[in-house]
DNA sequence: TCTTTTTCTGACCGATCGTGCAGAAATACC
DNA sequence: GGTATTTCTGCACGATCGGTCAGAAAAAGA
C-alpha cells in the first residue's frame, strides 16, 4: 500500500509528492462518505469529485477506474476492523479482551460510520468486488479467532457458548450503530447521540452480551 | 392497500382483475430481490421487468414509477416486522415473549432475506424515500415495545436492563443474518445454513441475548 | 534556461437510465 | 354483434453514467 520509491528521501519530500498524498487523501474520504450514502451504483465519479472538490477526471487520473477505488474504500476498513480484534488473544482475560473489542468496534462505528456502511453494502449485495477478501483472509482470521475463544471454554474461562455466533452477535450489533445511525438518530427524537448516550450504549450492548459469556457468579461486567 | 371496487362480486373475479394480481406480485417479488441485490439506484426497472418475465413498459404501467414501486416493496417488510412483535405484550411472560420474538425474526430472516436487505439499504443511505415511515409509524411503535418491557422491570420479571438497547440488539442480531447471509455463507465454506444450522444459530443468539435478560438464578432458556 | 516528467482538465463517446406516449391487443360491457 | 375500457408494448427523449484522450499547466531534472 505504501510508496516504494522513496529511496533517496533524505528530509524534503517534494511539492509533487506530497500534494498527490493530499489529494489522494482527500478522494477516499470522500469516496467512502458518497459510497456509503448512494450505494455503489448510486456514488457516481462526479459526485465523489464534486465531495473532494476537484475534476471528474483528476478522481480517475489518481484511481484508473471506479472500482479499483472503492476497492481501496473497502480495504481501508477492513484492516481497520481486523486490528480492533487485537484483544482477542488466547493469554488475555476473556470478559476483559470481549469488553475492549466491542468498546472499540463501538468507538469505529461512531468515527468511521461511512467504511461500516460501504462494508455493509457490499456485503448485502453478495460481495461482487471483494469476494477474494472474504476467502483468502476473512475465512482464515475468523477461524483464528474462534480457536481463541474454544481455547478460554476449554479453559474453563467462560460459559460455553458458541464461538461463532458470540462473534457474529458482536459484529452485528455493534455494526448496527454505524449501519442503523440514521433509525437510531430519528428514534432519539432527530437528534444524534451524546457522548453519555455512547457511553450508555456500550455499557449496555457489553452488559447484554457478555452476560452470556461470563460464568455464573462471577462479578457482573 | 387493497382493492376497493369489489362490490358485485359473486364467485367469479374475471380474468383481467386475476391476472392483475398475478401480474403485481410477480412484480414486487422481483423488484424486492432486484432491489436487495443492486440498491435502489443499482436496480434498473429493466432488471426488474426481466426477472419477473414482462416487459419493462409493463412494471411502469402498473406502478407508475420506481419510487412508487420502492415504496410498496419497502411497506411490505415493514408490516410483516411489525407483526412479527407481537408477541411483546406485558400479559406475557417475558422470557418466552422475547424468544419468541428472537425466533420469528430468524424465521424471517431465513425466509424473506429480500426485504431486510431492501430494509438495510435504505436506512443505512438515511431513509430517502421511506422517512415518513420511520417518524410516523416506527417511533411510537418502537416507544410502546419498550414501555412494555420497562413495565416488566418494574414488575421484577426481567434484570433492569436498558430496554431500548435490548430490541435494538435483538434487531441488528437477527437481521445481520438476512443482511449478511452471503457473508455467513462464505465462512461456513461456501454453503447455505442447513436446517439444523438455523436451529443452532436460534438456541445461540436466544442463549446469549436472553442470559442478560433473565433474573440471577433462574433456569437457562 | 531548456527538456522531461508528472499533474491536471475539458471535451467527447457509446451505453444505459427513468419515463412519456401512441397505438396495438385483449377483455368487459351492452 | 359493436363499443368502451383495460391491459400491454415498442419506440423515442433528454439526462447521466464510466471512461478515453489530447493537450494545457506545473514541477522536476539537467
Amino acid at each position: 500500500m505504501v510508496d516504494v520509491k522513496s529511496d533517496v528521501n533524505k528530509t524534503t519530500r517534494g511539492i509533487q509528492s506530497r500534494n498527490r498524498e493530499e489529494v489522494t487523501a482527500r478522494i477516499l474520504a470522500a469516496a467512502e462518505k458518497v459510497f456509503a450514502e448512494f450505494g455503489y451504483a448510486g456514488a457516481s465519479i462526479s459526485r465523489i469529485a464534486a465531495s473532494a472538490g476537484i475534476p471528474k477526471s483528476n478522481v480517475v487520473y489518481y484511481f484508473e477506474t471506479k472500482e479499483a477505488l472503492y476497492r481501496r474504500v473497502v480495504g481501508e476498513i477492513f484492516d481497520i476492523w481486523r486490528a480492533a480484534a487485537d484483544s482477542i488473544s488466547e493469554d488475555n482475560d476473556p470478559i476483559h479482551a470481549l469488553g475492549e473489542y466491542i468498546d472499540t468496534k463501538l468507538d469505529l462505528a461512531r468515527t468511521r460510520p461511512y467504511g461500516s456502511k460501504v462494508w455493509a453494502n457490499e456485503i448485502i449485495q453478495r460481495a461482487p468486488i471483494v469476494q477474494d477478501y472474504l476467502e483468502d483472509e476473512l475465512r482464515s482470521w475468523t477461524e483464528n479467532r474462534i480457536a481463541v475463544i474454544e481455547a478460554w471454554i476449554r479453559k474453563g474461562q467462560i460459559r460455553p457458548i458458541s464461538a461463532r455466533h458470540l462473534l457474529y452477535a458482536i459484529w452485528a450489533t455493534t455494526q448496527h450503530y454505524a449501519d442503523f445511525t440514521h433509525q437510531i438518530t430519528t428514534l432519539n427524537d432527530g437528534v444524534e447521540l451524546t457522548d453519555a448516550q455512547w457511553g450508555d450504549t456500550k455499557s449496555a450492548v457489553k452488559d447484554l452480551l457478555l452476560c452470556g459469556v461470563a460464568l455464573p457468579g462471577r462479578n457482573r461486567i
